[in-house]
DNA sequence: TTGACGCCGTACCGTACGGTACGGTACATG
DNA sequence: CATGTACCGTACCGTACGGTACGGCGTCAA
């Protein structure tokens, strides 16, 4: 047995009222950003703020918990890997596609990744990496066995997996994200997901889909083009 | 002649030592991110908080200013459209995708996205509009006559330049602008950016360049694939 | 010279926030 | 019942910030 008595902390070292906490401070950034005092946080979850300095240590302790908390919640789902046909290849890229544009267009991701925008500014705060491991990092390393099972079943023709889910990562997210972390309220509704889970994956099988005679096209280093003197900046 | 003597306004709305004090403003902000008072400016900028707030409103008008400021010193430069053949598109093209990965890399660019995503969370402000309006809207706007410019000359194939252009920002930008305005220090020098530009070029010719018979991978709707259930969801 | 003007530096004010302390309550344990 | 623990609600404190007011100084025009 544990040498302490924890039990009731089931999986993500938090308690069921400091979960219950957390997800009062999530619906706080969403609502708000990071605008909000430590008493509205007490006031919203009807707690104390001595709890709350007393379980997360300060402010940034808060939203740091709170981050963490909906990133352990949001592991799940493992993509069978057996029996890997074009067929079946196509349609998990496209269901990764579709699913992880529907989470960046989410009103938690977008909160979330503003507040650790903000955060990134100071160097004094973990959120940008721990959205970055969640997220950017997370998912790569999630697909890329994918796309090493979809070459080694002969389907897909790269030469490094990190390169290959670069492109991918473009070619679905496109403009998404930093439109809408700027306030850009587009909808995206599901049709237009599958939609465009569907052109991202077309677009990524005709740049890595295995063809004979090799591929000379995807990239590569050649004759550096002049990159020199800017002809135009924005921001 | 004019009815005010404000002769000594040049282009921007602002006089001369005002874009001195922006420019104190965007230092700021590139060192700190938004986290500075308005004394704080005043200190750096040598000047007094009364005149600060006599110029610009409020701190978020200070903010505003300094955005506006920056937007409309980085428009500059224009790509000559005769004479297009594919030699040139091609150029036209890595040009543009190596200028905007060095703009989005640069420290002036992290640090006004940031406080403008920052800002855009609560809706009173309207810094994350005018980042938009001059970031990715400019620059679409911008490229956009040269891809239909390429396809007037047979060069490109596409029906909307609006998604031609959302593949190419894709392809150039894929995870650099989130990693970077998350925190992730990574660095891309000339050599980085001006492969990638090329990269992204070649890849972008790949599915939108013209070839006899049309095209049928780069996108279209078909069967829409079930995009239900997420199977994982990050952050 | 005189006055108006624009600006700098600083003092000031009200408020809101982060963080702490304290009393009160429910509950569990012996 | 006695004791300890965990927590809630609230009061409190110091500080820092946004915004305003005021005195002083240089400039320029009449």
């Amino acid at each position: 047995m544990m040498s302490e008595a924890l039990q009731d902390e089931t999986d993500n070292g938090f308690t069921e009222r400091q979960r219950e906490v957390l997800d009062v401070v999530l619906g706080l950034m969403v609502e708000e950003g990071d605008g909000f005092s430590v008493a509205r946080i007490a006031r919203a979850a009807s707690c104390s703020k001595e709890t709350l300095y007393k379980w997360f240590g300060d402010r940034d302790g808060i939203l740091t918990a709170t981050v963490q908390w909906q990133a352990s919640r949001v592991r799940a789902g493992e993509y069978d890997r057996q029996r890997l046909d074009a067929a079946q290849l196509r349609k998990s890229l496209e269901g990764f596609a579709a699913n992880w544009l529907s989470v960046i267009s989410s009103q938690t991701s977008i909160a979330l990744n503003r507040v650790a925008v903000s955060h990134a500014a100071t160097a004094k705060s973990r959120l940008g990496q721990i959205v970055l491991a969640n997220g950017r990092f997370a998912i790569g390393e999630r697909l890329k066995p994918i796309l090493e099972a979809g070459r080694a079943a002969g389907l897909l023709d790269f030469e490094d997996s990190e390169e290959a889910f670069r492109a991918f990562f473009g070619l679905v997210g496109r403009d998404v994200q930093i439109r809408l972390l700027l306030g850009d309220d587009f909808s995206l509704d599901q049709a237009t997901i599958a939609a465009d889970a569907r052109r991202a994956t077309n677009q990524f099988l005709v740049l890595y889909g295995y063809r004979q005679g090799g591929r000379e096209n995807a990239g590569g280093a050649g004759d550096i083009p002049a990159a020199g003197e800017p002809k135009i900046s924005i921001i």
